[in-house]
DNA sequence: TTTGAAAGAGCCTGTTA
DNA sequence: TAACAGGCTCTTTCAAA
């Protein structure tokens, strides 16, 4: 199945595919996959930004070869369950933290970290507990098979 | 390569971080802000993409607005112990699956995916199942505060 | 490794259909 | 909306230091 394309039109789609996979392609090359002309592309994709479909452009990184070998996914629990649940916000300023899911389950948020050893994984740890008075249970990653691959709209 | 932590030079890991949060920052706006010549930039861009540190640029998507609102982090437990372990590969061709990771734990692999509904994430794993030989534990996402933020070199 | 220059390619606005 | 045409910027490659 070609997936579900949202309510994105087949041109938006392909323009948004191409630049998922692409992100530094030209509005030329862009234009030829697509078979619109370059201005027509430039126009939905400005449109497509602005609408906030495409969210920005950015490099995909070797987390290896950037010095942050080591990935772990943190679960959060709550250690007063009536305090106030601005756990996010809390976490929010350690650089560590690369994403932050409020999930339906025993605990209540998971947390993608990256570090470059189990030493900093360790103060990593410490800090959040500390910062947002929470409990972890951490699942060390042994390797990333694949990641981050384009969906398919 | 040698690939070790932070072995980036300050002018490469400045240009890396520029790039992980600008991904179609032009090579003129990028020697600006790193304070070197266009060209020199250039140069420095190339070699980090064929050293691997860079694997490639993207659009960062709205998974809502384009039709995925919904996800799970999936774990995986081989029914068949004895079993090889090609999990990856036995699951790669599902274009839902976002990233796998291999994990320390109880579970042998988290799979973060993206669908549009329920529905579609009950099919989704009976496909898992099947394709795989695994059992299943889902946590379902319901919100997610902040994702791939750019790491701090 | 860096620089500067120069040719070509691509970007992007305003205008027309 | 989409195409076109313009002026202008960016990309990319060179020789040189």
């Amino acid at each position: 199945m070609t997936g579900a394309a949202g309510d994105l039109e087949p041109t938006d789609s392909a323009i948004v595919r191409e630049l998922a996979a692409n992100g530094r392609c030209s509005f030329t090359d862009l234009a030829e996959r697509v078979g619109l002309s370059v201005s027509a592309v430039h126009q939905r994709v400005r449109r497509l930004e602005q609408r906030g479909v495409i969210r920005g452009y950015g490099a995909r990184l070797s987390c290896e070869a950037v010095g942050l070998p080591l990935t772990a996914l943190i679960s959060l629990t709550p250690i007063d369950p009536a305090a106030p649940d601005d756990y996010p916000q809390r976490l929010e300023h350690i650089p560590q933290i690369e994403s932050c899911y409020s999930v339906a389950g025993d605990e209540s948020y998971v947390l993608l970290v990256r570090v470059g050893t189990p030493a900093e994984l360790e103060e990593l740890l410490r800090r959040i507990r500390e910062s947002a008075k929470v409990s972890t249970r951490t699942t060390v990653v042994l390797s990333t098979p694949y990641e981050g691959r384009v969906p398919a709209l």
